[in-house]
RNA sequence: CGGGGCAUGGCUCAGCCCGGAUAGAGCGCACGGUUCGGGACUGUGAGGUCGGCGGUUCGAAUCCGCCUGCCCCGACCA
């Protein structure tokens, strides 16, 4: 831990990822087994991701609430698959104020339950639908095997919890926020994430459908970084969510939830992050631009401030951090910020002031290539057209990376070859829950989604005649 | 839950097998000096109930027993 770089990606990519998350200040471990804490630099992505998140949900009608961290135990088991789903991941408190409790409360491990229970108290009319409310949160699930931001006990996230008047509806709003997780994956955090929907083995415990949004990461493993549910009416009949319709009708309600964590940190980590650190998209980047000053004398450092400042004045709109740390050299911090990750690193030092220029460096080129001397004229203009630029280099590399690593395959020798050593198979598949056990047995690979097909072909394991196309992979 | 390993300054570890007086190193940290355009050097210094309890012994970080915690590997998951 103490060397000065990272194990290496090729080296062992699940070592370079925990050394990075450490290093780079993101998280912590907790004194608990299997929880984190979010430092503050790795709280103030997720604020970004947050605030990107919930601009696109207000645009769409949505409303955030808050619904409580304990749940009745009975809640968890009205809904049949929810039970088995979750029973073996529940946190249940059992003491309160010193006392035994008469009926154990749950930790939440997601709030349809509760939130599906106030829903039946609410709603009474299809005047009252939809209703649409989304809740930031955190939930805990007793997980065996952690790792920080991807799986562990505690996690925080958003899941929005819809109610509607008919199946189309639900469906269409389940569709809408899938869409909504895919655009905030491109084109803020430059992840090009396949979408798509879960098989029946892989859906959400209690869910009459389930989409994904999945991507890959530089080990070329899946990660499954959002999903948006159709939950039918089964929930509306564990929970009694019923109304009248405009013919005096009584009728269950179609309800939706969705939900993307502070896992999609880890994805970004692991999709853009290279052997010097992390690279971040400037979208969501907590610092876009650092300011390294450099300078030896005092009468160097006035004039070289003076530079600094002019430029964080003439960025107003550029989050921007100035490194003027004492007793760290330059090439300490050179390191230090790509380690964490920033966009774009600018040096000022005394020769820049005479030249009237700045030294400017890319953290999604590595090393000489990304560095580039520019005139202090005009910063203002093309300094923001740099961040947008890395920020489309970023997504145009990652979407290079995914499509060179799936691989079309037509039978079952390819198959494994493609999911153990080289990527995604994307393949033509006649639905069967036993062969898709069985492959995941023998070769660890799982069904990520469907993919969008056309026409019909023969399954690659089974051999029958298909109109489906799905990705498999090995996953986090 | 099954198997394996570890527990010693903030971190990574040495010392333990073969018991002996002030328990070491590297990194980090504090202060000073020289440095400063790609992870600087140097001097001084602070910091440890050796995971806990019990036992053996003149004497335990070291040997024995119990307990606790953590990490790694095998079945589930945003």
């Amino acid at each position: 831990m103490d060397e000065k770089k990272l194990t290496t990606q090729t080296e062992n990519f699940s070592e370079w990822y925990n050394q990075l998350v450490l290093r780079s200040e993101m998280a912590d471990y907790a004194p608990v087994r299997g929880c984190m804490v979010v430092r503050p630099y790795g709280w103030a992505l997720w604020e970004n991701i947050q605030k990107a998140f919930d601009e696109r949900f207000k645009a769409t009608g949505h409303v955030n609430a808050a619904f409580p961290l304990l749940i009745p135990q009975s809640f968890m088991t009205k809904e049949k698959e929810h039970v088995e789903g979750f029973a073996p991941e529940l946190a249940v408190v059992t003491y309160g104020g010193g006392e035994l409790l008469e009926e154990p409360l749950v930790v939440r491990p997601t709030s349809e339950t509760i939130i599906g229970t106030m829903y039946s108290k609410w709603i009474h009319s299809y005047r009252d639908l939809p209703v649409l409310i989304n809740q930031w949160g955190n939930v805990v699930r007793w997980e065996m095997r952690t790792k920080l931001f991807l799986r562990t006990l505690e996690f925080y996230w958003q899941e929005g919890h819809t109610a509607h008047a008919t199946a189309e509806e639900a469906q269409e709003e389940t569709i809408k926020i899938l869409n909504i997780y895919a655009d905030f994956a491109r084109n803020e955090a430059a992840i090009p994430v396949v979408a798509g929907q879960k098989s029946e083995s892989e859906k959400f415990a209690g869910a009459k459908v389930t989409y994904s949004i999945e991507a890959m990461m530089g080990d070329t493993k899946a990660l499954q970084s959002g999903t948006s549910h159709n939950l039918g009416q089964n929930f509306a009949k564990a929970f009694d969510i019923k109304f009248l319709d405009e013919n005096n009708q009584l009728q269950y309600c179609y309800t939706t939830s969705w939900g993307v964590s502070t896992r999609i940190i880890g994805a970004i980590i692991m999709t853009h992050g290279d052997d010097q650190g992390l690279v971040l998209p400037p979208h969501l980047a907590p610092i876009q631009m650092v300011i390294v000053p450099i300078f030896r004398k005092e009468e160097e450092k006035q004039a070289v401030m003076e530079a600094v400042n002019a430029v964080v004045k003439g960025l107003p709109n550029v989050r921007i951090k100035v490194d003027d740390r004492q007793g760290v050299t330059p090439g300490f911090k050179f390191n230090d910020w790509e380690m964490k990750g920033v966009p774009l690193r600018i040096e000022i030092g005394p020769k820049d002031v005479q030249n009237g220029t700045l030294a400017l460096a890319r953290r999604d080129i590595p090393g000489r290539d990304g560095k580039s001397f520019q005139p202090m004229q005009g910063f203002e203009t093309y300094i923001p057209e740099m961040l947008e630029t890395i920020q489309a280099n970023m997504l145009a590399k990652a979407t290079k990376f995914r499509d060179d690593h799936i691989f079309d395959v037509d039978n079952f020798e390819d198959f494994k070859d493609v999911v153990e050593n080289k990527g995604w198979a994307k393949v033509w598949w006649s639905d069967d829950a036993e062969n898709e056990a069985k492959i995941k047995e023998i070769t660890k690979a799982t069904l990520r989604c469907y993919a969008e097909s056309e026409g019909e072909g023969i399954c690659f394991y089974s051999g029958r005649k298909t109109d489906k196309k799905v990705y498999f992979a090995r996953a986090y």
